[in-house]
DNA sequence: CGGATTCATCGTAAATTTACGATAAACTGA
DNA sequence: TCAGTTTATCGTAAATTTACGATGAATCCG
């Protein structure tokens, strides 16, 4: 008797590529990236001096890159240092680079 | 008078990669891309039939691709037949490309 | 002119996202 | 210990996304 609902089976691959693109699916998000990416690390405040949006929506947005994995925030009392996470951007570069290339990987 | 109101500014490099990131966020229109780079095109049906997903959801993914401007669409009765759009997965690939390695343009 | 095929669109319900202000939590330094 | 600073979380409203079945539109073949 079948029992299997039917349901789409996503590969590991594709379901981080689309977990990364969510992530950069929101111009804020990328400006964020941006500015960790041009000064390697900074302070929440920094960001919420440089961008005009409620501190507690730009901390939802970090919140965001860092489920995603693409940002990791190390405590400085009474503040916290956001950096780049460098092996999810790396991991990313890569997925991203052999999507557009090739097509990503061809498993399942 | 002040009469602007608060706003983040976004440069357009920001909003076009946020909007090729939002399309790629779903697994399954990553997959869709997967099976257009793959076979070079492929009509509606075929998707379906490889993807199991509702027609009419697999159209609205579609749809999505295609605002995106990520894929377009070449009506061959009673079919449509999709394809990547190469320019803008070129331009796609650049922008992504520059993100993850120098860090998008520094524009405003 | 039907009937069949293919795909888009509509209507809809549930879930998720996005933004805000208010508040809480953690830590410093006086 | 108390006041101040910094950031996260809560509560909430509006908008958007995601999935489905049903229906509509366009076109081909007989």
């Amino acid at each position: 008797m079948q029992r299997t609902v039917k349901q789409v089976l996503y590969s590991g691959d594709e379901l981080e590529m689309a977990k990364f693109a969510k992530a950069l699916g929101h111009p804020v998000r990328i400006k964020i990236l941006k500015l960790l990416e041009s000064q390697s690390c900074c302070f929440t405040g920094e960001m919420t001096a440089m961008i005009p949006m409620a501190q507690s929506t730009i901390s939802q947005h970090l919140k965001a890159l860092h489920e995603a994995g693409l940002v990791q925030g190390e405590i400085n009392p009474p503040r916290v240092k956001y950096c780049i996470d460098r092996d999810n951007w790396e991991k990313a570069k890569e997925l991203f680079g052999r999507f557009f290339t090739e097509g990503i990987s061809a498993s399942p």
